[in-house]
DNA sequence: GAAGGAATTTAGCTTAGCCTAACAATATGT
DNA sequence: ACATATTGTTAGGCTAAGCTAAATTCCTTC
């Protein structure tokens, strides 16, 4: 492993981005998205190609290699995992979350994100039950929409 | 706000916990649990003494100011939550998402929390749907458990 | 093809948070 | 009560990641 840290990671990311829409990154639109000054652009390429993860010369434009792209894709995936769960499981809106998934994408444990991403693809796939969160007002998973019941109806059931 | 950094925040948190249990924190119990060599922990009492968060003085027993206690619960109460979440919602081994919580609890939009507290007040009130998880091998939320259907009742007579 | 402006890099500084090593204070056992 | 072990603090250093200011390179436009 490369053992990044979350903000090379970052940088990684930004730049896959990037690379992906015009083919090539400048340091200037990398320091925008990333909130940095350019001058702190240059330490983290020198970073990022040590390690061999950008192709990186002096007033070049920044591509990225191929463990470069392949560890962007990852972090990539796990960002957009955590954000189809919180906005369509938790139906929360993105740009309340968005900052939040890009600080989870680089600790959350495997088992965590697998779990997010089976529990997006059940509420894709099982619109009754995701719609839940956008009606109700204590957002119950199990509530049907538009009743009045806390509790599904097999628990309903069990409880009798 | 006292706008702590994640580090210091997690310091008082330790703090609390060992003072609860023992009235007052030294500094040795506190580097211990917070993976930190002693010497880090003069510093960061000294820090969070100036802030008035905890009661320090030199070779005395650390407690808790009433403001520092107020904060420690509030982040106490986001670990908890996370915690409840991952292992009561999520079943997954505490041990597997303790550090991970650590990490969260410092950032976690309010919002994303109160979903997470309501999930698993859900499921612990609806045992039936909260046992998915253990059985199920895809971990469906609406799959009963023990049957072979993919989704709820309710979806599959919407599909019909 | 030179001048001006924009982008990039360099150099050097800052801060947070950790470390080690050496020193100081306290606690403990006989 | 005092020697020794434990605990706590100080001093100084390190690294990551940012910053500013100044120098450099590149690009554009006459």
């Amino acid at each position: 492993m490369s053992n990044l840290s979350a903000s090379l990671e970052d940088y990684l990311e930004t730049i896959y981005e990037i690379a992906e829409r015009k083919g090539a990154a400048r340091p200037k639109d990398i320091a925008d998205k990333h909130r940095v000054k350019p001058a702190s652009v240059t330490g983290a390429l020198k970073h990022l190609a040590e390690k061999k993860l950008v192709n990186y010369a002096p007033y070049d434009v920044v591509t990225l290699t191929g463990t470069g792209k392949k560890i962007a894709r990852e972090i990539l995936r796990k960002h957009n995992a955590l954000l189809g769960f919180f906005t369509n499981v938790l139906d929360i809106p993105r740009e309340d979350v968005e900052e939040f998934a890009c600080e989870m994408e680089h600790t959350i444990p495997d088992r965590v994100l697998e779990r997010f991403v089976e529990f997006a693809e059940f509420v894709d796939k099982c619109p009754h039950r995701g719609a839940i969160w956008r009606e109700g007002a204590h957002g119950y998973f199990c509530k049907p929409a538009g009743s009045e019941q806390t509790l599904c109806k097999d628990c309903q059931l069990e409880k009798q």
